[in-house]
DNA sequence: TCTATTTTATTTGTATACAAACAAAATAGA
DNA sequence: TCTATTTTGTTTGTATACAAATAAAATAGA
């Protein structure tokens, strides 16, 4: 039996294949997305997360900063840098939540807004631009199959 | 023609779903894999580029930092930082390359070797697991998609 | 052969990403 | 009401991820 586990461990071995890995795949998937993202908004300086936040901001009006970072998937430590980055270039602003000393509520500012509106026709050819490679069906049955493992 | 621009404008804006882009997604699939692999490899405390990287070095048999960069999909940045942990943990060496006096050739130490082994197994539940929320069918149709945009 | 270019590895700086620990505030439940 | 628990936000530490700049070594090409 130990000679049946040694040499079946050694054709799983023998046998794996990094780049057909889907973690792998995943990850380089991310990472051209992420070289689109950066090519098409880099004319206004927004990271993927900061976009996102920023879109969720906008979509809520009012929202604390850790229920933000649910919104977008980050985590408490995460959102902090992000919010607090788009604070310091005066996209977003906080006032305190009335009603839980623990909270500030965090809004778009003028500015902010006006950047939404121009980053999100952008954001729209990033998404058309990644997926390029796929033909409509394709895209489609992707993001199908995609939504289940998200 | 500015109004109508205005117009086309507003109703991108109102109709921009954050959750159903695919960048989102990819980031989402990613944290969820990212997790499971965690948990999978958590005992050998291997991160998903830490594997890949002794991974590739199996592969390889020997191998310079860059070339193991650009076989894992890291930049000349991440793969040092990455190496560098591999090699304080004697899970890789290193001897100069008698060709180019620029190079390092990386190699598994004989503890590395036994340890990705061991973790390979643990990799292919990881792998499993990821795609548990596909049958078998999508599984092969999300892969064959995933490849393209990778 | 000599030089312009390329490649390798490193350094610095910025930005996620998350675990763990923490204090303050709010809430649930006996 | 009083306390145990939960939630919010912060801090610290580790690990990617990549741009940009740099130095040393190798290579291409006139």
């Amino acid at each position: 039996m130990a000679v049946k586990t040694a040499a079946k461990t050694t054709r799983v071995v023998a046998e794996y294949n990094l780049e057909g890995q889907v973690g792998h795949l995943l990850r380089r998937a991310n990472q051209r997305h992420a070289a689109i993202f950066f090519e098409g908004l880099n004319h206004h300086q927004l990271t993927p997360t900061q976009f996102a936040a920023l879109v969720k901001i906008g979509d809520e009006g009012e929202v604390s900063q850790n229920r933000l970072g649910r919104l977008t998937a980050m985590d408490p430590a995460t959102i902090l840098g992000v919010v607090k980055r788009l604070q310091e270039r005066d996209l977003i602003d906080a006032k305190p939540d009335p009603t839980d000393g623990r909270r500030s509520l965090w809004h778009l500012s003028e500015v902010g807004h006006r950047l939404l509106l121009q980053a999100i026709p952008r954001a729209v050819d990033i998404t058309r631009d990644t997926l390029t490679p796929l033909n409509p069906t394709e895209q489609v049955a992707f993001l199908k199959l995609l939504r289940k493992l998200a």
